[in-house]
DNA sequence: AATGAATGAGCGTTCATTCAT
DNA sequence: GATGAATGAACGCTCATTCAT
């Protein structure tokens, strides 16, 4: 009488999560389809029955990959904190993503690979980025507005932010041991702050020197 | 009498050339022996008498890709310039370079995604930023010991540079039509280099005036 | 108390109409459950409910497939015409159902592919031609026993009647467009008719004439 | 020095005789590229060396299985015989055909189910058989013109040969112990080619008598 | 040294069938 | 009776690798 409930999305996350440890494992390619299948609990063909191939598990992927990011992103940036305060805030919280996603940053590199030769993979990873560098642009415009950062041209600083958050992706992924993420983004982005401050050496405020004096 | 000369390093690297373009356009998974073949303008039996495998070609191009980086820096450095404007220097090669590479960045995020999964790929990735974060520290802290820079923690600001530069790359390779390279680089490490000054505002020097201005 | 009707006889009619609409457009091999189970409005767990596989809904079809032909004949045997327009009826109303099984055709075609591999169907396939077959033979029995006919062989000319009749049929599936089944036949059999008759040139019984006129 | 011999004109008739005797035995969809590929002595690896695809072997089956037909024709057509004893030597080769083909002919009717359903069979089956018709009906127009038929229409009768021909075919694949088709087709053809001789009783010439009083 | 025809293990995908609801 | 989510055996096709020439 009452119908089955529905599972699919269930289903869909099960298989979704699953295939993020495969793949994060193997790379996409050397992720078999029975890999992910048994992971997940459920049989190739169930697979099927949620996904229509291999490379739509990639595409939902993409997207389930990327999404994190801007939740919390609001709270921070109206916490009412000064322009450098909030970014360093968010410099912690990337830091702190970084964590939570360290087995599987690894999958991040394959879709910038991907990103290189498929227009589609482009497209919404250019998405991505604009969106979060047109929060950090309002941001530094807001600092710019109040007096606290010179007027550099806000794009280019949110731009570099972006890449030190990227970059510091990358480099710790090829070193974990050695290098620790929490200090190293700090480091930078307090340099990058500093960089375009009005008054730069408000140490206490931006925690720069606590980090550079270590 | 007279042996035949020995045409293996040419044939080598000719196929690591060949193996550089198709796996730029195709990915490593979905480059086929016979397109290296083909690109490489011998039989697929050949690449055989050179590499024992298409992994080993991987790995050998992988040594060749992170090789060019270090050939100009050693100039750069002893250039006499001070700290900051070498730093700038050293920021528009790698511009110059990225310019160069643009068609086979993409490979690079394929490296990194196997660095996160297999430690041979991974050790020889720290043993390269190993060595250019060595240069970098090394010229930063000689900014301090000059009383250009502030106390800060060299390795600290030598690792969000190299971030800022490889960040920059993955930006780029997302994007390409619309970021500029040669501006945003520049304008990352001028704001860092900016921050870490004890005169920040000599925007001359760095040029970074030029930037914020635009 | 009262029993719910027994809606098992229109079910099965209802899925074997709807597999023989999904095998014409698709073939056996082709035709997905699926597609049949939608065809007739059921779900895919209700064909199992009436057939125990696939393989036996193809066998009961090849029974509905060959069932039609002998319900009119029976009446037009005993007609009371002439042998030889008796024939040439019965080649009218092999052509009315041509037309009216047009869109089927060619899963007969399947059937007899099947019948030379699989003796089972060779054998249903064998008694529905012998059927066939003893009615025209007694039809042209009748006609040697009148005089209308010479002396032949009766059962070579059944044979070669049928033979045209499944010829034709394979012809027109290959050409329907510009092959007119009403006249070819028609204009076969007529042929046939007056090679075996004694007074070969009636041809206004036989209709033969504006045939050969046209 | 001197290149490997080309063996892929041998090959691919290797691989087509070993395609027609697993098709026979079970049929297009039945069988499995490792059939084939046994069957023909090598690895499935080597079928794609020669052909795209299984549709591919498929399709070069269609033309091979359709070739042979029309080369003996010009001979029998240019035997300088009557009209009617040259269509009695063609039913003759058209027997001694089916004879060798005998374990082929379910094949055929692959062929033509197919056909219902596809265009490009359809279309070269239609050009199989209107090249034949054509044969026939110069042949038929030969008599007319000698005054050896009736003024009948040409193509209808060729249609029926014909069909008496693909019919008699059916037939023996249904039922290939208890008919003969030399015998059937001879009487079939001996009858229709009676129907439209002017004088139609020459049985010393047609055979038909021997056939009929057998 | 160089070739390229041949190989066959391996994988993505399909779909007839089952069975818990 | 009826459903349709789940299953998993099976197959077409690919492509790195081998080796006779």
């Amino acid at each position: 009488m009452s119908p089955r409930p529905d599972v699919s999305i269930e289903r869909t996350e099960q298989i979704l999560q699953a295939a993020m440890t495969v793949f994060a494992q193997r790379g996409f390619h050397e992720s078999r389809m029975d890999d992910i299948a048994e992971h997940a609990g459920v049989s190739k063909g169930t697979l099927y029955l949620y996904f229509k191939s291999k490379d739509e598990i990639i595409s939902a992927m993409l997207e389930a990959f990327f999404a994190h990011e801007f939740e919390n992103m609001q709270t921070i940036l109206n916490s009412g904190e000064s322009a450098a305060s909030t970014l360093l805030n968010i410099a912690d919280t990337v830091v702190t993503d970084m964590n939570e996603m360290s087995d599987f940053l690894s999958i991040g590199f394959e879709f910038y690979a991907v990103a290189g030769r498929k227009e589609s993979v482009r497209e919404f990873l250019r998405g991505y980025y604009h969106e979060y560098r047109t929060l950090l642009v309002s941001l530094i415009q807001r600092g710019i507005d109040s007096g606290e950062f010179r007027s550099i041209n806000p794009d280019d600083i949110a731009i570099a932010i972006i890449a030190l958050f990227e970059g510091m992706n990358l480099l710790w992924v090829v070193d974990p041991e050695s290098l620790k993420p929490d200090r190293m983004v700090r480091a930078g982005v307090s340099a990058l702050v500093d960089g375009i401050r009005i008054v730069p050496l408000s140490a206490a405020e931006t925690g720069s020197r606590s980090v550079s004096n270590l």
